[in-house]
RNA sequence: GGGGCCAUGGCUCAAUGGGAGAGCGCUCGGCUUGCACCCGAGAUGUCCGGGUUCGAAUCCCGGUGGUUCCA
């Protein structure tokens, strides 16, 4: 299971933006679709929610109460008393890319800059699973250490929540609301505009642009608690857009008040709620309670638009609130919700967003889609949204941290799919529909398309394997139970199902029952909650806290090593760990971890390895030796060392120099690999992507996606391609631009990997640029000599080239030319003629040995004639045994062949002598193996008069041991034999 | 980084631990004016290195390569 998201949701259980979506508790409604969601018979002016003269009669439901049962004054408590009937039509039927639309354009024509949604991967926030709100890629341009050149934005933000304290996974599908992928849509105000015109915006555009109903809503504003005061401002500018004063309520902290964190910047929030009808189940009143209307967590009064004022900041934690010189704002609508409202849908689901997605499915099964069955095609549809955009933001199914997530959502979905009959592989073809939905306003999932699929096609192929394996280990578990006469699946099985064939507890638990058997889930969880470092665990899990605090703390290390020669430069200590712990000061001999506030050392990222090097201080007096750098959290650079003398306190001003030898090595490698990347494009073709690269001192690895061995031309094309780059000589250049500029320019972006705001573009040679953070040559010559040394396959589609480069190729080719010429001195040729020399070689060999047993084979023969006359005649059966000096296997079988077609009937016995042993071959015609002869076991009788041990076949069988000398007796020894199985 | 499976002729594949085969392809010959079909003949060999065994393509260990799963 996947751990609460550290830091992601601090301080914001409801009081978001983001809580307008997924992170509702709400219960499955199990209505069935209102008899009044029809759009087309739906009068576009001021929907009625009592009988208005402008809707008639029969557009009511039967359900309605009349007039007076239409609560005006929505009341927190007590709820309201009568079930008051979906009766409201809308004006009109939007659909969910035309309400998109309409809210970015709506605030665009307000001076906000539309802002593209950022990668669903956040970019340098590690404590961050996914991106859950819209604000995450502004959080840093809230807080102020960002910059931007607008202050107003606005954005549709692809956001993923499934993991979490309530694990929301499981809902999914079963209820109106559950998302694991949703939208947000938000207008963002840095320090420009604040609650005037923030209320101003949202309430002209839902009730002007989208023409909700006034009479269904209802707004939220804080009411002051813990020491803050309540939000008057925000209550008067409501009542100020005609908002009736007594359906403006106050909550509290719970429900709306925002911070980021325990520090940071916060304030109140306030939401807008539309009455969906009193039908609508409650949890609350289901247990016997009354409604909460607005606080409540029902759907009675849904949330669909949540302000929060960040007004003030907090220093640290638990301190008073300071406000903020210049207050901003962040809206969050969910734009599923907003869809339903719009379109008069009691559910997400019922949106054209999931059911366009949903025929599909039903087109795929050939079931017809209903409300109350559905659940399966739900599941397949949230989650196939969820997939596609993943995935071609990066995230690829595996065992831990996003990847687990998304396999999870994958095989969650494949097994719905399973259930509703589809035996082939579906998913992909249900994540294609998604991507022709929603492509136009996720331009992303066009471009990464075949990848897309690829992937879903691959992870369900993949699952549907374990699936079947686990299947069958569950037979064998309920078959020993069956005997055992056991009624409980143990925790042992399920875990093992869980952690090595991918089951989730609960489909083990209902292949279990319907075979009538219990799971152990006591046992399980047991398991699970030591699943140790081995066990699907959550993000955050190997970064120590540690490292997070620092960086949080003292913000990221400045690398000097991008500038000139980059390999020397000063700055003071930071922090010292040691054993993982903060301390002061590190003296001669410790090995501590140094976190610099400047430094020219490169912390192992991006397949380049950490620098090593050493950092003096005290004027020469201490000094450390660097056996290594890393980057354990963005931005933090994290040096291991050996003092070798003298001592370093955190605030010491220090000289750090790299090992500039070493880092030379590096930069040619990581430039060569840039190189052999673009070459392998160009060779194999555009598929081909990077999966994985090293680059170290001494040679560099790169791992590729590409479906089948490279062949040996190819290679060679590539080493022609990169080194004719290299001899180019070109100038290297480094651009620091905006990621977006970078991607329109067509640098080679890697998939997955997480960008900042700006980036830094690599360009080695006109034919290469990537996105690209490590360090490089100055021109492409500095590589001096490429070198394959090795192509290889690492896993399913993926396949990894070590290549040298400088010194090290030199060096390389030179150790293949010293072994050449030593076989070739061994074979007294050139290296040129080698080859040949070998072919005439092996040739000869074959010749002679061909020679030798002919040669063997014939003088053995000469003297058979005579051979054949010592056959004796034994029951009936013409019998001959004899030694010959000859012996070699294939040379006494050749003659045992030939003795025995001669003979015509009978058994023939040959004994022959090699190194000292000896051998037997017995052979037997036909007629007389069916008379009862049988060779082996002649020849295994036999065998023990020389010490040995044989066998075979009835009409062949031979024998080896090692007393040569009993020989003849054991020849011998065949005619008594035959006798007495004659006699037999 | 670890595990599973696989490796036999140019190709696709056979061969209970007991004599390395088939089909296709290839070469040559015959038939044919010629080509194709057809007929006949032939060449090409158990990935490498150890071990077990009387005997290994077969079993074991190591290596190499392929493939796949896991991390």
């Amino acid at each position: 299971m996947v751990r609460d998201l550290p830091g992601a949701q601090h301080g914001r259980a409801r009081g978001g933006p983001g809580s307008a979506a997924a992170a509702d508790t709400a219960v499955a409604t199990g209505c069935p679709p209102p008899d009044s969601a029809r759009p087309d018979t739906v009068q576009p002016s001021r929907p009625a929610v009592r009988p208005s003269p402008g809707t008639p009669p029969d557009k009511v439901s039967h359900r309605a109460r009349g007039p007076s049962s239409y609560p005006m004054h929505p009341p927190r408590t007590p709820a309201p008393p009568r079930v008051v009937a979906y009766t409201h039509t809308m004006p009109s039927a939007l659909t969910a890319s035309q309400i998109r639309e309409a809210f970015l354009k709506f605030f665009e024509e307000r001076g906000h800059r539309r802002v593209a949604s950022s990668s669903l991967v956040p970019a340098n926030d590690p404590t961050l699973l996914f991106t859950n709100a819209g604000m995450v890629q502004f959080k840093d341009v809230f807080t102020g250490r960002e910059k931007r050149d607008y202050k107003r934005a606005t954005t549709s933000q692809k956001c993923v929540r499934a993991g979490g304290k309530h694990n929301d996974l499981d809902n999914v599908g079963y209820t109106a609301r559950h998302h694991t992928f949703f939208e947000m849509l938000g207008n963002f105000s840095f320090g420009d505009y604040f609650k005037p015109d923030a209320i101003a915006y949202g309430w002209e555009f839902v009730t002007k642009t989208l023409g909700l109903d006034t009479q269904r809503l209802a707004v939220t504003v804080f009411n002051g608690e813990g020491g803050i005061p309540w939000d008057e401002e925000a209550f008067e500018l409501w009542a100020k857009q005609g908002v009736p004063r007594e359906r403006i309520y106050k909550l509290g902290l719970k429900d709306n008040f925002w911070a980021m964190g325990d520090t940071g910047p916060c304030g109140p929030c306030s939401e807008i709620h539309y009455f969906q009808g009193n039908d609508i189940a409650c949890v609350e009143e289901a247990a016997g309670k009354t409604c909460q209307g607005v606080a409540c967590d029902c759907d009675r009064w849904l949330e669909i638009w949540n302000l929060v004022f960040m007004q003030f900041e907090r220093k640290e934690k638990d301190a008073p609130l300071i406000p903020l010189p210049k207050p901003s704002i962040d809206t969050g609508a969910g734009l599923e919700r907003i869809a339903s409202v719009v379109q008069g849908k009691r559910s997400n689901y019922e949106t054209d967003l999931f059911q366009n997605i949903i025929a599909k499915v039903s087109e795929l099964c050939g079931k017809t889609y209903t409300q109350e069955g559905g659940a399966s095609m739900r599941v397949v549809a949230d989650h196939s949204r969820a997939a596609a955009f993943l995935i071609s933001d990066g995230v690829q199914p595996s065992n831990e941290g996003r990847g687990y997530v998304l396999r999870r959502i994958m095989r969650r979905a494949i097994r719905h799919g399973t259930q509703l009959g589809l035996d082939e592989l579906f998913f992909f073809k249900v994540v294609d529909r998604v991507i022709d939905l929603m492509g136009d306003a996720f331009p992303e999932l066009r471009e990464s398309r075949t990848f897309v699929l690829e992937v879903c096609r691959h992870e369900e192929s993949g699952f549907r394997q374990t699936l079947n394996r686990g299947l069958k280990l569950i037979d064998e578990e309920l078959a020993k139970l069956q005997k055992s006469g056991g009624k409980q699946l143990s925790g042992e099985v399920i875990f093992l199902l869980h952690g090595t064939y991918g089951f989730p507890w609960d489909l083990t638990q209902i292949i279990a029952r319907e075979r009538g058997y219990d799971v152990d889930l006591e046992g399980f969880k047991v398991l699970i909650g030591q699943g140790g470092p081995t066990g699907p665990i959550g993000p955050g899990q190997g970064i120590a806290d540690v490292y997070m605090k620092l960086v949080e703390r003292l913000g990221p290390t400045q690398f000097l090593g991008y500038e000139g020669e980059g390999h020397e430069g000063e700055g003071s200590i930071r922090a010292i760990l040691k054993d993982g712990a903060e301390v002061t000061q590190a003296s001669q001999g410790d090995k501590v971890e140094l976190v610099l506030d400047r430094t020219p050392f490169y912390g192992e990222s991006g397949g380049q390895v950490g620098d090593t090097g050493r950092v003096v201080g005290h004027g020469g007096k201490s000094v450390a030796q660097v056996e290594d750098a890393q980057r354990p959290v963005a931005g933090l650079v994290v040096h291991t060392v050996n003092v070798t003398e003298g001592t370093f306190k955190v605030g010491d001003m220090v000289q750090a120099g790299v090992n500039v030898e070493r880092r030379k090595s590096i930069r040619a490698n990581h430039s060569a690999t840039h190189l052999l990347h673009k070459a392998l494009k160009l060779v194999l073709g555009e598929h081909v992507k990077q999966a994985g690269s090293v680059v170290a001192p001494d040679y560099l690895r790169f791992d590729f996606s590409h479906f089948s061995p490279a062949t040996q031309e190819q290679l060679e094309k590539v080493e022609d391609l990169v080194n004719g780059w290299i001899r180019d000589n070109a100038a290297a250049e480094t651009r620091v631009m905006k990621l977006e500029d970078a991607k329109k320019s067509g640098a080679v972006a890697m998939f997955g990997e997480k960008y900042g705001e700006t980036v830094r573009v690599v360009t080695v040679h006109p034919e290469s640029t990537e996105l690209c953070g490590g360090t490089h040559v100055r021109r492409s010559g500095d590589i001096g000599l490429f070198k394959v040394t090795s192509e290889s396959g690492v896993a399913s589609g993926v396949r990894r080239i070590v290549a040298l480069t400088g010194i090290g190729a030199l060096q390389y080719v030179r150790e293949q030319e010293h072994e050449l010429r030593r076989a070739a001195e061994l074979l007294k040729t050139s290296p040129k003629d080698l080859s040949k020399r070998v072919e005439a070689t092996q040739k000869r060999v074959k010749e002679l040995e061909r020679k030798v047993e002919e040669v063997a084979v014939k003088a053995q023969t000469a003297g058979s004639k005579d051979l054949l006359e010592q056959a004796r005649e034994v029951n009936g059966m013409k019998v001959l045994a004899t030694q010959v000096d000859s012996a070699d296997d294939s040379v006494l079988r050749g003659m045992a062949d030939q003795l025995r077609d001669r003979i015509r009937s009978g058994v023939v016995a040959i004994g022959g002598e090699k190194d000292g042993r000896a051998i037997i071959l017995v052979a037997a015609t036909k007629d007389v193996v069916a008379r009862g002869i049988n060779a082996g076991a002649l020849v295994r009788e036999m065998a023990k008069e020389v010490g040995g041990k044989g066998g075979g076949k009835a009409d062949m069988a031979q024998a080896g041991g090692p007393d040569a000398a009993k020989l003849p007796a054991a020849l011998e020894k065949l005619y008594e034999l035959v006798k007495g199985a004659g006699a037999a």
